[in-house]
DNA sequence: GCGACAG
DNA sequence: ATCTTGTCGC
């Protein structure tokens, strides 16, 4: 698939907050999804505690959830991790990856935020917005408050930033913990909720985020 | 002001 | 993110 990068890479924390403040109002959180037949998941997987990396994405069918097409790519993060600014170590690995697919799929499932985040710009909302794609976030741990959801299977309880909803701890299986989901663009919270549901029908993470996670693990194994 | 803080 | 032992369950 083809992405457009709109912007110049930002040489500083600084630069990088700007960035985010600035392409934050691209963000729509709406929408339904209607037709949706691929599902792409986007993972880093990192070599030791050094820089390089390995970027994977993994694109399933949406019904089967088989596998269609995948792209892997080796990178460097250049950014320090700073929550906040951790979309700018993953992005151009991540982006790379993207435009190696042969296809363009139709929903982006990204590890980490989206709108829950300290700009509401996380990673999830910045690759739906360079990509045009609708995305969402499911991080395995939160960056805001919540209180803890139902021990069952889609039980959830708001996401929140102060008093802002931000997402939702949503329970994928019964008892297991909570993944943190988020609207990155062009859907709502409620069908970001309903496709994680449906994209988790065994374990605690997304087929997605799971099959993206396997490939870069290989990769960086070679 | 201080602490907490996706991967 | 990554590093680990043991343990529980299909």
């Amino acid at each position: 698939m083809r992405v457009r990068v709109t912007h110049d890479w930002p040489c500083s924390a600084a630069e990088a907050e700007a960035l985010q403040e600035r392409l934050r109002s691209r963000v729509r959180a709406s929408g339904e999804l209607t037709g949706v037949r691929t599902v792409a998941g986007l993972d880093v997987a990192y070599a030791d505690g050094s820089d390089d990396l390995v970027a994977a994405v993994a694109v399933l069918d949406a019904e089967t959830l088989s596998p269609v097409d995948s792209a892997v790519v080796p990178g460097t993060a250049t950014f320090p991790y700073v929550p906040g600014l951790f979309a700018f170590r993953e992005l151009p690995a991540l982006v790379d990856a993207l435009e190696r697919l042969a296809t363009t799929p139709d929903l982006l499932v990204v590890d980490g935020q989206g709108i829950a985040h300290p700009r509401r710009f996380g990673l999830a909302c910045h690759l739906g917005v360079l990509t045009g794609v609708p995305s969402i976030g499911v991080a395995k741990t939160p960056l805001g408050r919540y209180e803890p959801p139902g021990p069952r299977r889609g039980d959830w309880t708001p996401l929140l930033d102060g008093d802002e909803v931000v997402g939702r701890a949503l329970r994928t299986q019964d008892g297991v913990r909570p993944v943190f989901v988020s609207v990155g663009h062009l859907v709502d919270l409620d069908t970001a909720t309903e496709q994680v549901l449906r994209l988790a029908p065994r374990y605690r993470l997304p087929e997605t985020t799971r099959q993206a996670d396997h490939l870069g693990r290989a990769a960086l194994a070679r």
